[in-house]
DNA sequence: ATTATATATTTAAGTAAATTAAATATTATG
DNA sequence: CATAATATTTAATTTACTTAAATATATAAT
């Protein structure tokens, strides 16, 4: 992926969304989930994705379920009420922040490097 | 802003895009610019801005010229032909990865967060 | 049999990137 | 005279993520 920088500070969002619209979901099924949802451009790596779901539960936004699904361990993740509503926040905010970098990445009509898109 | 940290990993980029589009920019007005292209939503601190354009003139994909402007030191910064090159990757990439998250955050039509959104 | 692939979680070490904050200096405004 | 605006520099700290290895089971392929 050349999408990995740009991941940075917006893994701990996207597991809250998914969580939002998935009432319980494990670590690895979230990881997959992203890919799929995403056509393969961003991937959460396992380094990053459990301590982040550690620290969500810390911070009360998430609670936990073990089950033992043929013979392997899994460990369901759900929203909290704390949850539901940062999460419907922290969305948000994301979305407006993904409104305004388009609004700098968008292409200058007067610029060369759009010239060169519409092939002048 | 709440966007701040969303920001992580999109500085360099924002920094090439804006300077593909104006041949030349100093630090204080990139700053100012982005802030007025995004309405005030996404701020470039000076400790991440200055850094940033130090280690892309290092790499080469920067040329700056100084000048004195009302008694006041202002360092300009270019593009150059690698820079100009690597702008048009990496913006290309960012939209990219924009758009993989515009997916991931379209709010599901199943879910109870955007029936919310619909008052249902 | 055994090798590889997929499922599933954990966690330590290292790195990169950004925040915060302070220093410096001039001009313009109230 | 103080404050805000312009403009750059940079050190110390913090945070976040990558990389990588460890652990364990199931299934498919050779």
């Amino acid at each position: 992926m050349s999408s990995k920088e740009y991941i940075k500070g917006t893994i701990k969002t996207i597991v809250l969304k998914l969580l939002a619209e998935n009432s319980r979901m494990y670590g690895y099924e979230i990881s997959q989930r992203v890919a799929e949802l995403s056509d393969q451009e961003i991937k959460l790596t396992y380094g990053a994705l459990y301590p982040i779901l550690y620290k969500l539960e810390n911070e009360g936004l998430l609670s936990t379920s073990s089950e033992i699904i043929d013979n392997r361990a899994r460990k369901y993740y759900s929203l909290t009420p704390k949850g539901k509503e940062i999460a419907k926040e922290k969305v948000s905010e994301l979305q407006k922040f993904s409104e305004s970098l388009k609004k700098i990445l968008m292409p200058d009509p007067q610029s060369n490097l759009s010239l060169e898109i519409w092939g002048v």
